[in-house]
DNA sequence: TCTCAAATTATTGCATGCATTTAGTGCACG
DNA sequence: CGTGCACTAAATGCATGCAATAATTTGAGA
């Protein structure tokens, strides 16, 4: 029977729940599974491009195929997975070049939120992103998996409070994607240098100048993304340069 | 047994496909019905907040409850149906201000389609634009129906010419969504005053000004929604501006 | 030994069936 | 006559089973 890199899968657990109670418990089965699954998928206990048997989800689940059959389709629609017929489903093994497209509609997202946050932000929620900075910053250097990980959240934050439900969708969606793609092609502590270009957002949001902010915004998100995808090319090996193409050619004759 | 509205949704059947082979069968059923399901919503054959019962689709389709299911998920995901537990899938049935919402991103989105085009359309994609704003202009005031569909697809049109495929899919999305808001609170013959916007918008991206083509487009989708959403207000009787506060009133309590 | 083909195994695609939950109906009681 | 409760009916949530498709192994022939 397959799997799903077992060990790494059902080994650790989620990480920062100590209580079940946190998370409204997911109202279906479905939707649980679909959440770990994506959580799996992020933080790379799932290899890109792996395999993912719905029988072998569903072991390690303890339900039936017909959930995991369900939560992989919903996770195709979101392109943490992808679905080829027949053959079943894959964790989704982004191009550099897909990566970057992904980053592309991330800026954009995130300058809508930056347009309609500047100068609109109540004094609770400055203080909450500073706060949420300041977490930030006791994490960089130190603890390297939780700096990625709330380097995204910071993201998150600041979509949540527009209270735009698609735009929160969609801001979830790409960063998701993309601490995908920064884990695939992302040199190591290229997250984590944007701690003070988090802290200059907040500050110029606080003002109120949304050109700026803007500006600022698509700055940070171009240098993140350009670390990133753009040095990988010349600070890899060939074996990484070469690993996605070699994929797109595997995956046509598997 | 429930019937999804049945004369609308079997009765007519997709427009333009007169084929079958048209479009490369769809490569698994749960594809077709969502796709199908997709369609129906978007064009209003099913009603804003109608009940999408599991087994009237399959029954409608000839296929079992899995796969009306399945669709259903997905389609959640996309936006275009809401799930609530134990009680089975609606047609998103989106508030003004949710509509508002989605018009904000829209534009975030359109913004980005736009500055990605700007003085890089070939010359046959610049005809291509051209050729389908006629057959928006030969539509428009003959074809209601046909001039709405024109209109979306004029801007998935651009979006494709990207080759960014998150960003033609969040275009999609959105676009869809918008097509159902604008039926749901746009006045008539609202959808058909941007023949010459995008006629102007196809110019301005031929000539390479990169900001003012972004303005165009953004003034364009304001007005857009501006005339739909705002207007809405004064323009229809009561009954239609309580429409969605009772609409979540009622969800609540179904 | 290599190649190609047939058979075997494994996995997906889909339908059906059962348990659980919710909505609706009717009857008893106040 | 109105209210509340039990009962019935219906729809969802989920698991299982079977057929079809793809991957793998085996074996025969060159």
């Amino acid at each position: 029977m397959r799997s799903v890199n077992d060990p790494a899968a059902k080994g650790k657990g989620p990480p920062g729940d100590t209580e079940a109670a946190m998370k409204p418990a997911p109202a279906s089965r479905t939707e649980a599974v679909q959440e770990a699954l994506r959580q799996a998928i992020i933080e790379q206990n799932l290899r890109a491009g792996a395999r993912l048997p719905e029988d072998a989800i569903g072991d390690t689940f303890g339900t039936s195929r017909t959930i995991a059959r369900e939560a992989l389709g919903r996770l195709a629609v979101e392109g943490l997975v992808e679905l080829k017929p027949n053959k079943g489903a894959f964790v989704a093994n982004p191009t550099l070049e897909e990566g970057r497209d992904i980053f592309t509609v991330r800026r954009g997202l995130e300058q809508t939120v930056t347009g309609l946050l500047a100068g609109r932000l109540t004094p609770d929620q400055v203080a909450e992103l500073r706060a949420f900075n300041a977490k930030e910053r006791a994490a960089s250097g130190v603890n390297e998996r939780e700096s990625i990980r709330l380097a995204g959240e910071f993201h998150l934050v600041l979509a949540r409070m527009t209270g735009n439900q698609l735009l929160i969708r969609y801001v979830t969606e790409v960063v998701s994607r993309c601490s995908l793609i920064l884990a695939m092609y992302g040199r190591p502590h290229s997250a984590d240098c944007g701690v003070d270009e988090h802290a200059e957002i907040i500050s110029v949001l606080e003002e109120g100048d949304a050109t700026r902010a803007m500006h600022l915004m698509d700055h940070h998100l171009e240098s993140v993304a350009g670390r990133a995808l753009l040095e990988a090319r010349s600070q890899h090996d060939i074996r990484d340069l070469l690993a996605p193409y070699a994929a797109k050619v595997r995956e046509q004759f598997e």
